[in-house]
DNA sequence: CTAATAGTTAGCCATATGGAAAACCAAGCG
DNA sequence: CGCTTGGTTTTCCATATGGCTAACTATTAG
């Protein structure tokens, strides 16, 4: 449930981190089109090439994305493996808060079929 | 900024922000089992109590934590229905990647079938 | 009324983050 | 070979973050 034995150790720390800014976001969302060279990504972004570096070595940092340089072209890959964890902390949390919702819900209803 | 008509309103930053450090995902565990007061949660932690008010204005920010006084007592709860955003998110990149290699499966096999 | 309890404010510090400009490789092209 | 293209490194800056102690306010218990 916590480590799939995927890559890096699978830190939500970093994976919550990367996500949490709308520049790599938007990163993410272009490379679920397909790979994308550093300067496909970065041209439409309102940022300089260093600073977009920058939000790349967050997002490798963070295992979602997988870059590799061919020549003078670095090609960016989503791993979409590691977008499952990110879900599942979440996904986690609301059924155990749904859960101690019906309980409660079944208590309420004993409650009143049965008034103490 | 460029939000380029995909997924959610971006208080994403807000809310991914706060999932990214392991003392606020500990409070949202806590929280999950029911309602808590602030020294409840603060007592089991490392940390100082005005450093814990810090992370509970930044779970505050996000949403995803309502808190009220009564008396001399903060008591905190979790807002389930903010959790769904963020999974969403995640959910819907993972899904329009499958979809995409689908697509490109699709394309190999007709390849294989029919070479040029 | 006094004292303990439960938070809150206010500083202070070190490090991290997001941003930029400038100068610097290295691979291809003509 | 020399120029251009695609990245990279370095340096610098302002702000944010996570942590602390100390001092303060406001309830409530005795």
């Amino acid at each position: 449930m916590e480590n799939q034995a995927l890559g890096p150790p699978a830190d939500l720390d970093a994976l919550y981190h990367a996500m949490s800014d709308p520049t790599r976001r938007a990163v993410v969302e272009q490379l679920v089109a397909g790979p994308a060279a550093v300067s496909e990504l970065a041209g439409p972004l309102p940022i300089s090439l260093p600073t977009f570096l920058k939000h790349l070595k967050v997002l490798e940092r963070s295992g979602i994305v997988r870059t590799e340089k061919q020549g003078r072209v670095r090609t960016c890959h989503l791993q979409p493996e590691r977008l499952g964890p990110a879900e599942d902390w979440f996904a986690s949390q609301r059924r155990r808060m749904e859960r101690r919702l019906d309980r409660l819900a079944d208590l309420a209803e004993d409650l009143e079929r049965n008034p103490q």
